[in-house]
DNA sequence: CTAAAAACCGAGGGATTGCTCGGATTCTGC
DNA sequence: GCAGAATCCGAGCAATCCCTCGGTTTTTAG
């Protein structure tokens, strides 16, 4: 036997760096990474080209991460922080917008993540077909479908827990592929389709509230 | 230059079988790839693992088909024949079905392909990240948006033609996305789910065309 | 029956990928 | 200035994977 103390490790780290050029390597790696994600998919970024792009070494790649799952999964990570952010200071703190105009605002914020960080696509693509990008991809959907249910919490509070979580997923859902389809569309209808999916998430929170998201009379 | 003449094969078969076991064999490919697919996914099925399922050998799997991407490809012409005697028989020819019946009817459909075919959804997520598997799954997303098109034709024929295929379009693709995420829930939230892809649909659809699917007047 | 065609077989070639490992290089604390 | 720790490096190993090829078996046709 091998080792047969160390179950599961939480982080996804191999070795936590001690200085600052390691802390940007890591970065430059994550960056790369993004960028071949998006450019040649999850299975076709080779953790050599990921090295590549980011100027370094496989050896150091391997210092830092102990394989290219880790890569993806430390993605996720920052994704997830990013994500919190924008909802944070474009959605939630955001009071007096009610109706159609929350739910284009929810659309556009992450219809910009998607465009900014194009390397999440195939983590969230990936997350059903890819045993390997599983976890990553249910850790980064589930932060969407978190934000979502603080939005819904702040402005339809009578809906209950069970419920929210289910119309939180299902919109997360709707949102994520349409904007993914929206992404390949010709330029020329991409704002259509982006359209079209405000039109599906608000028809479908009518549909499935029973009633619109107005202001709470006061 | 090597063979600097055949630029591409229309037909995904590298030699047509004359005898009845040569096509029992391919189809035996074929529904073992099915189930491989659905199993571990495209790039996880090997053709190794599809011809032994198929009791077959790689040297007679090769002999019918020219690379792995043909599989794939054949099986969605497969699922596209399918699609259409699923729609003709149950839906297209069935009239004085309207309003959210024929929604839930075509929902339903659809979950039953999804159910009896679980090979269609690797193709059809491939269909964005994967260059091999991006022609194959917008062959059968492009099949399953015509039929949804035929649908809208005879049921609001005064939508035109360009909106028609936007719309067609947006609900292939909610349908699509919340039917794999319904596959993948809980089996007791399953059925949850795809009411709420029933919801979303309509709710989509109401809120698109300006106005529920009526019958004519007349 | 027989010869040719069709179908079948599976070991292994060629290429690629994730990852290791021993050693060179840079930084830090004293 | 120097020792040791931290970081960096990239050739190459082991494991796959897709697919070929030479040869065997089965079917067809005359």
């Amino acid at each position: 036997m091998k080792s047969a103390t160390t179950p599961e490790e939480p982080s996804p780290l191999r070795r936590k760096p001690r200085q600052a050029r390691a802390q940007e390597r890591i970065e430059r790696i994550l960056d790369s990474a993004e960028q071949a994600f998006a450019d040649v998919g999850y299975e076709g970024a080779t953790t050599n080209l990921i090295a590549q792009r980011a100027e370094t070494s496989i050896g150091s790649l391997y210092e830092f991460f102990p394989n290219k799952e880790a890569i993806a999964k430390a993605l996720a990570d920052r994704y997830i922080v990013t994500i919190g952010g924008l909802y944070a200071s474009e959605i939630v703190d955001v009071p007096g917008v009610f109706g159609d105009a929350i739910v284009e605002r929810v659309v556009a914020a992450l219809d910009r993540f998607y465009r900014d960080h194009p390397g999440a696509v195939p983590l969230l693509n990936g997350r059903f077909s890819s045993t390997e990008l599983a976890e990553a991809g249910e850790l980064l959907q589930h932060a969407m479908v978190r934000q979502i249910e603080k939005v819904l919490a702040a402005r339809v509070p009578q809906v209950p827990t069970v419920k929210r979580h289910l119309v939180a997923t299902v919109v997360a859902e709707i949102a994520r592929s349409l904007l993914v389809l929206a992404d390949q569309s010709p330029l020329s209808q991409r704002r259509a389709v982006v359209n079209e999916g405000v039109s599906a998430v608000v028809g479908y929170l009518e549909r499935s509230l029973g009633e619109p998201i107005t202001p709470p009379k006061n």
